[in-house]
DNA sequence: TTTGAAATTGACGGCTTGTCATTTTTGACA
DNA sequence: TGTCAAAAATGACAAGCCGTCAATTTCAAA
């Protein structure tokens, strides 16, 4: 109830290393992947026992898990901070994409995490509450999307066509601003093949989907580079850098504290 | 120039080795990816020193690499069958997706491998030559489908905006599909949000795309879905499972061989 | 048959993760 | 304040892995 109020130093002290172990862990994984992740390097910089850290997370895809989380939350932040500005459906919707590119750009190591997890073989390692957690950060951006598009069919700028889901729009946007960010990173014959302006290829490509949509009003090259500053500026504003806020963690996963086998009661037999 | 014809015995195996080593190392990516991927495994498999692998790939990245090439090269053929159907300009574009969809479909091993290699750390490590490869493979890719859009623009059949290029085009319906193929496949919560079909979800978003940039003929539900199934029994009778095509390399990369330092001649004193 | 180059071998060094019996710390309670 | 069971921390350990290389075997051309 009243947060990290109530805790002994001890359990505060826990909590602290759990974010810490996140915070050294970010930069490994941003680095090299998953084979960058070093539970002995974790550990020795924390200046613990690497038991210790396994009393945190039972392996590293939870860390890395763990970080995709982090990474959700700060998206769906973003699209909230996006879906907030005034103006017309069609331009919240944009400003969701621009949310996604401010994403991308402030918190690359997060973006990095929430790859690993689609490739790796995380699912079969990790816990089932965090996945959960996972699946809950993301349905509740997806949300955040749909909500727009359906202001906009209430607000009469869309008409749906008949087999044409809400979803499945949401669905088309995800898979273009994340398989274009992927192949922008990812991809060596991107610039040889003429890809000079990445991003704003994504945009374009964006917009056509929805002009395709007839998402009203189409889209018009003119005052939308000008407006597409003023939104990046703005969210940036409200996106610190990773580590640098305190994520508060209303229901901490410890790892499954296993009933310990009683230790043999030390310094028994006194004799000897 | 003849093949394999005028090869020795022993280089005759080597080559053989060569698609066997592939051939096992297949199945262990699409189970756990690159860390599932065991030289010691291979070598126990194939019957072999450890050693023997590793005059064929340097490292493991470097097999991945190989698959990834495999990879590209099939679908390649796939899109190849595909632009070659006879059709209006916006069906030849649409039987390109639908020989994505058949590719991950039956070749669902290699599109694990195209996606491994994008996210580890393969790029460090792997040789500039069969780098070199891949890119040219991918750009072949996307060459192939740039040309039915510039078909379709010398038809008449779509307009080209300002600063809309035809590079950029390419690059959204890729995201588009790889992007859709990757989230549908790794994705906890896609179901969970109510994207049942996400293949038709994809389809029907890249015809949002193409309409919005007006590309002739509009999508018409109508006919579609029967003309979908026959262009995919055609493309799927053209696609054999991976492994059962002897791919056959022009000109094949053998891992360096290093000036080998003089052993020590053997049982040289005689006296003993 | 000879012979030098190419291919093969497998033990080895150095790294990793995850475990667990043991020891230490903690905080509720008397 | 002193006691003590439960919780947390420890670090040596087993098991596994990759990539190397000196030594050995195989090969094919002469």
């Amino acid at each position: 109830m009243f947060g990290m109020a109530r805790l002994t130093p001890k359990q505060r002290m826990i909590r602290l290393r759990e974010s810490q172990i996140l915070d050294l862990a970010r930069p490994m994984i941003a680095q090299g992947g998953l084979a960058a992740l070093s539970m002995d390097a974790i550990a020795q910089e924390l200046q613990t026992a690497k038991g210790t850290i396994y009393n945190h997370f039972p392996n590293k895809e939870e860390i890395v898990l763990a970080l995709a989380v982090q990474a959700v939350d700060r998206r769906l932040e973003l699209f909230n901070h996006a879906v907030m500005m005034r103006g017309t459906s069609r331009q919240r919707i944009a400003a969701i994409g621009i949310a996604c590119e401010v994403y991308v750009d402030v918190l690359p190591d997060l973006f990095r995490a929430e790859q690993i997890i689609r490739h790796e073989t995380v699912w079969g390692k990790t816990t089932e509450k965090r996945k959960e957690i996972l699946r809950n950060c993301e349905g509740r951006c997806m949300h955040t999307v749909a909500g727009v598009a359906r202001d906009a069919v209430a607000a009469g700028d869309m008409v749906l066509e008949a087999a044409h889901q809400i979803e499945d729009i949401v669905f088309g946007l995800w898979s273009l601003v994340y398989g274009g960010m992927v192949l922008e990173t990812t991809s060596p014959s991107l610039v040889d093949v003429g890809i000079v302006d990445s991003r704003a290829a994504i945009r374009r490509n964006c917009n056509s989907m929805l002009d395709g949509l007839k998402w009203q009003p189409l889209y018009e090259p003119e005052p939308y580079s000008i407006w597409v500053q003023q939104v990046r500026t703005h969210l940036l504003a409200n996106c610190p850098p990773a580590g640098a806020v305190a994520v508060e963690e209303p229901d901490p996963i410890r790892a499954e504290t296993k009933p310990r086998k009683l230790a043999k009661p030390a310094k028994l037999g006194g004799r000897e």
